[in-house]
DNA sequence: CGTAATCTTGACCAACGTCAATGTTCGTGG
DNA sequence: CCACGAACATTGACGTTGGTCAAGATTACG
């Protein structure tokens, strides 16, 4: 979303709650009345089977919208939970739809954002269908990487990283044993590593070019 | 999008194209200046990797758009090529720009969509995150013939299936060699099988369930 | 200081990929 | 109608990648 929505929602002084880490801000199958805003902190938007294993389909960072399919389309389709503590901003329906009626551009706003979230979702399906260990646990640092970096979140070389290796497994698509042996290799290919809850990256275009990681590109936009 | 959306598109009277299978719809890196509606035929939307490797992101069904994300944000992440012989409606950027602003529940329409189409993307990433390969190949083909039953375009115990088993494996993840295996475990354990270009589906609810498949909830949605 | 959670590693096994050979289908020209 | 070739399907043998099990090591925290 761009930096006038941002002002608009500011504007309607939207409720603000905090919640510890591992606490569920959305569950599968709940009616979706609720659109949240995470403002500090990050979350986990997965999947859970029926044998119990978990995929993660992203994690959500500070800035990031939670809970848009749900109100949309009725229910929600995945559980949303706290990976540290977060604070988020609450939208009830009402709120949504006088944002909408009242500043059409907000609407488009979603959509643009929705069509950059397919993008990364494209990104990482590829990585999951295509790529070795080692090359997606490099994409997937990349993407957060360079994620915090867009909001002014990390530095060049290091960047916060809470989630644990089963987390870290789950998202890319591997077992947690796996996902250590991929670390080592990584390391030793890149030099880019995970330590007390960092990640860090020396050497931030061999990192991108092991991943075959390289940033959005951008042209000029239809204004609808 | 709804019935009362498509009567506005075509009452906009929008060129039809029709084209060979096998033709380059979009292409990674263009400019969006069209937006595509599929309306005959199949279409596959793709990543072609550095290596030559190629994923397979979704396969297009008639009704479904083409070519919004390049619309919305400048340029095609990905490629979009034929798979059978198709024809396609094209409306050009200012056209779309009429339409959104004749009428706002177009965008809106657009969003819900867009938020399906992502319901989808999630259920795929966690079938190549999660499964094994008979599985994948069970949900892809579920997947398949759930959208088209939808559409009415498919019986409840078949359906067209034009993919080659090399398509089959760049959509699932897998070799084109161990397709095969799949394909035959997928037999031996539901009965579900291709055959001349069709997908045979004796038991629908066992292919399912082999799949983890489930039917996509709608609750009460709200109208912005 | 002790307990629980998480991380880390080695040994072994199953799933999947690669290579290469053979079969099948289908369109094309004689 | 048949012969031929090209693209695609199918299969077996074998190598590689990743999963599982189980045992310590380390960290976080009360």
């Amino acid at each position: 979303m761009r930096p006038p929505d941002l002002a608009r929602i500011a504007a309607m002084k939207p409720d603000q709650t905090t919640l510890p880490a591992g606490t569920d801000v959305i569950r599968k199958g709940e009616r979706g009345r609720t659109l949240f805003t995470l403002c500090k902190g990050w979350a986990l938007r997965y999947h859970r089977l029926a044998d119990g294993t978990r995929q993660i389909l992203d994690v959500l960072l500070p800035g990031d919208t939670i809970g848009l399919g749900g109100v949309l389309l009725g229910i929600h389709a995945h559980s949303v939970q706290s990976l540290t503590a977060v604070s988020v901003c609450t939208l009830g329906i009402g709120q949504v739809v006088a944002l909408t009626a009242e500043h059409p551009a907000f609407l488009q706003g979603l959509l643009r954002t929705q069509l950059e979230e397919e993008r990364r979702a494209d990104m990482r399906l590829t990585m999951l269908g295509r790529m070795g260990a080692a090359e997606r646990v490099a994409y997937f640092a990349m993407e957060i990487h360079a994620r915090l970096r867009r909001r002014g979140l990390a530095s060049t070389t290091a960047c916060p990283f809470p989630l644990r290796r089963t987390d870290l497994a789950d998202a890319v698509g591997l077992s947690r044993v796996h996902v250590m042996r991929a670390l080592r290799q990584l390391y030793l290919d890149t030099e880019a590593r995970l330590h007390g809850g960092k990640l860090l990256v020396p050497d931030s275009a061999r990192l991108a070019g092991y991943a075959g990681f390289s940033e959005p590109r951008v042209g000029r936009r239809a204004v609808l």
